[in-house]
DNA sequence: TATGAATGAGCATTCATTCAT
DNA sequence: TATGAATGAATGCTCATTCAT
């Protein structure tokens, strides 16, 4: 009963009251969405009572900023983990994608928070999220420019770069998304896919394979 | 007096009094999100009383649905038109996509609440943007198929179809969404860029010109 | 009980609501000030829910604000209608004093509201109370100068008129508030001993018959 | 160590304590009136945690109490040391007077909780603050009696002395709260203009030279 | 048909107050 | 003695929804 007493203890340090918190609260918000969660339902499943949440993390709509950024941040830090390495760029590509996956795989909650309830509210939430996608998309924008010098850049091909990245890293999310509906694919096999319709069709561009309308 | 009441339009037929409401709600769910649009802006907005919008079109869940069935009816009636004819599947899934680039263009309203404010609210509404979703697919899907089967189908490719689709509409609608903050490129041209992306690559595929991590 | 019906009936028209409204809510603050007072116990008392206030007469601040002016607006009405005339200045003092303690005493709820609430409450009520007792004040002091011009205005007199008015002002407020404690005292004669006090004291300052401390 | 915690005021006889807490508390109290003072600014002022205050003081309606009395008692003996002596009447309530001006003019936060917030608060703090005006009251009666009593008293004059005490005391608090935002002026010159307004007016009554209406 | 009038029910937020240490 | 941690209880306010006319 000591032993219980402790695990199930009051009166703990703040750091550890507002991870409860905010597990909890990335929790209900990707259940019912921003504006249907409500605080009491945050504090229920935190274990803990609404003051203390106003207490460590402000509004609701403040804590639902700590959600995303803590998410984010997660998800940002996975995926260049995957991407650092002296690889190939086209390998680097690969394990940005492979361990993006792994993380929406690994993190479905997190990635419902991030992608569908921040998007669709507006302000300081779509900023956030977006500047994300931006660093996202400036890092498969950077491996396409290095990839493309290498093997010499067509005019077409400099023109395209910043929106066939954003296209890529759009359709990532939109795979993610669907995957969520298809869960009886590997994470792997959904890379390897997106590698070949993006990596293979970026390249026929740079090459000068172009493919147009009248053709 | 008749006048006076002819001005204000009252009396309406039923058929005009429910395209003013479903006209006002789109723009009102489009500027607010679902949540933060109010039954009253609505009915402000449309110049009809709330008893009136409840009497018509039932509930505000239901006055949504019937936006969203609505306006994706008519982003669906915009894409299969330019999809018609007896075009080789590349230039059907040209004349698609530059469809839809154009509707978005010209649509803002409506693209807005399809994809932006659908997709975050569960159950029955990311249901129906699911249900046209999975036409755009299966549309998407079939064209792929025709052209695979011509270019000869191997393994690879059949498994991947499906996703390919997938991945390629939601790139078309994260590019329309990227297009909004980037508003000074023509529809012709994002169509274009995305073609050379996703047919370019799914050909390499279909021919066997396949990246894989080892390579 | 078709009256009866008649009688408690709802669907009334808003300008009836809007005084039930406010007399349950001069009523409510009047019991338990500002902070104290609940908008549920003013919906209570006022036989409306509290939906209908804030739609007719806005947050709880505005309705407070409301109860002042029409409650100022009655007293300053009661006072400048005795005050009116073609009568000497003293007794259309009075007059105006007389009408102020008819009011209080007939409308123990506004008194209080008027002085012992918004007294308290920084912000915007002081300034419309402030402004009030600012018109009061010039009221009296034109009342002041009149009679002293009557009687030749010493150096004295000039520099006090208006300190004098305010004493007056402040004192008739304060005779109010005692006599809330000690209502076996008619009107009438609050009124005359405060006319002595003031005007008798104030025609010897302005006759030179002035007390200095070394006197 | 032993300095740090020094330094840090900790361990101070209780009789400290509670001197802090409750200088702290008439300036918060002054600040925000009653309701909109915190427990948690009163305990940051001061320097103390909130369970200290509710030990020492009790609860914040106690600690409301005890500012008042200790606010009210230093008044109350600035305005008796001025009164005391063996003068005449008149210079008596002079002296009281002119000591009550400038024991407002050097203590604002004093007087601001003593008369703005507490006259506004029912309950037991008006029965405080009314306890000290009775006193005040009761003091300046006596003065007035005897007054009455060496220039012979008027039946008039005996009934309505206990008002005259109460309209003057009103009247030099009124003139106090209009001090505030009048600053230039001295406290002298406010004591000598009250004692003109109500010191010859009483003399008047007293000597039967009384106004009336028909007069 | 059409609407002004009306409300039930819920939600974010705050604060005086008290344990456990 | 002294406090960081914690909460029960209340309150202002909003909004989808529905009568009575």
């Amino acid at each position: 009963m000591e032993v219980d007493e402790r695990r199930r203890s009051r009166r703990l340090p703040r750091a550890v009251r507002e991870r409860q918190i905010l597990d909890a609260a990335v929790l209900v918000f990707s259940r019912h969405g921003y504006h249907d969660a409500s605080m009491d339902e945050v504090s229920e499943v935190a274990g803990v009572s609404k003051p203390m949440i106003y207490a460590y993390l402000g509004s609701k709509e403040d804590l639902f900023g700590a959600c995303i950024r803590r998410e984010a941040q997660l998800l940002f830090e996975a995926v260049t983990a995957g991407v650092q390495g002296e690889h190939a760029p086209d390998m680097q590509l690969w394990h940005g994608l492979a361990a993006f996956f792994r993380f929406v795989g690994e993190h479905r909650e997190s990635w419902r928070v991030l992608h569908r309830q921040a998007a669709s509210h507006g302000g300081p939430f779509s900023d956030e999220v977006g500047a994300m996608r931006d660093r996202a998309i400036a890092l498969v924008d950077g491996l396409l420019v290095r990839s493309a010098k290498r093997r010499g850049l067509t005019e077409q091909a400099r023109r395209a770069t910043e929106a066939m990245a954003a296209a890529l890293v759009g359709s990532a999310e939109s795979l993610a998304d669907w995957w969520l509906d298809h869960p009886d694919i590997s994470d792997q096999l959904l890379a390897s896919w997106l590698m070949n319709l993006a990596w293979m069709g970026f390249g026929d561009l740079v090459a000068g394979k172009v493919w147009t309308p009248s053709s």
